[in-house]
DNA sequence: ATCGCAATGTTGCCCATGTCAACATCTAAA
DNA sequence: TTTAGATGTTGACATGGGCAACATTGCGAT
């Protein structure tokens, strides 16, 4: 082999994309690198996007899948009590966004036009029903009129994982996050049996 | 005048700065765009600031003031009640980022490094000890071991807020974000006091 | 088998940007 | 008034995104 041909540059690309990107910010991305990386000439990512947007797109895209995927394996290590449930879940929602800031980023603060990405507009909804599906287990059955209690879990989630992104953390500060994140749940879990909606 | 100095470039770069990042995302944000809009050639900034990431820094360092002063105004035109304060609060918060979306992309999620720019840092937990005094209004006297309950109000505002301007919005979405912060005051501050931490 | 075409890579180019260096102009202090 | 420092300007360089023209390859119709 070692052809003209690469055989599955799409896939190198994105790969060498995830590499560059997590030691890199996203500002700093290039597609010229990311060529580079994958041996390639400057202009073949062309053949497999249509610019430097549409690869994001993509990286974003995959980066919800994967986000899933880990909130999955956290649940699945837990306890079978729906509240451990959700905090694993939630737990995991964190870790994910720290090990992952420049990714995250890419996922959230993208300027592509979700439109034309109906993978991502899938994944990304797909992380909000997951929560969802997570919280009703853990409220009086019957008590869900809204949608709201789902999006006010997630925000929670996403707005801790955020502010942990931004503040650059010190190594003990994830304790720190982690018990904000238990709090966060317990808390919000303890209102939502009181407030109406 | 109209002569060879301008008299204060320094004010105008930052204001064209504040305009041009309001018409496009921060990624696009260009320092000669910002140059040639003060009608200033495409190296005076740098007289002025040290480079393209310290005008971001100071751009986001005024932000964050301007972000507390918006916040201060919506409590400001609330009434007593200590809940209608707070939610006042949160809503300003709301509005804010919705409102600049590009410049709370450059306030939390610029690159620049913190240490170096301590008005920066000093506005930012500005931003917290004020939601912070708000909040212990709410909470029953002598209830705050920790400041765990500030740093989850702020992350669930923060949060909504940060989803809110991830998700491009129609206009009828203000409402409904409107209504999730509304819900999550409500909730918290319910859960806070039910809850050990 | 072969011919030809579409897919995939490559090279070369253009323009914009961030930043450095050298030079120009102004202002204020000595 | 002179002159040094502050402030702007012009020019240059390296790098990046993206277009166009060309090269190579593999595959399907004949």
């Amino acid at each position: 082999m070692d052809s003209y041909h690469h055989g599955n540059l799409r896939a190198a690309l994105l790969k060498a994309a995830f590499q560059l990107i997590g030691k890199i910010g996203p500002e700093a991305f290039t597609l010229r690198e990311v060529a580079r990386r994958a041996g390639v000439s400057h202009n073949a990512p062309y053949r497999h996007f249509k610019g430097k947007e549409d690869l994001l797109a993509a990286l974003a895209t995959d980066s919800f899948r994967q986000l899933n995927e880990a909130v999955i394996r956290g649940i699945a290590g837990a306890v079978e009590a729906p509240v451990e449930r959700l905090r694993a879940a939630a737990r995991a929602y964190l870790h994910f966004g720290l090990a992952n800031r420049a990714r995250f980023q890419a996922m959230f603060h993208s300027t592509f036009d979700r439109q034309e990405y109906a993978d991502y507009v899938a994944n990304y909804s797909a992380a909000l029903t997951l929560l969802d599906g997570l919280l009703v287990e853990c409220l009086p059955p019957g008590a869900l009129p809204s949608e709201i209690p789902g999006q006010l879990v997630w925000a929670s989630i996403h707005g801790i994982t955020e502010l942990g992104i931004a503040a650059r953390l010190e190594d003990g500060d994830r304790e720190r996050l982690l018990l904000l994140v238990d709090a966060a749940v317990d808390t919000l879990l303890k209102g939502l049996q009181h407030v109406r909606m």
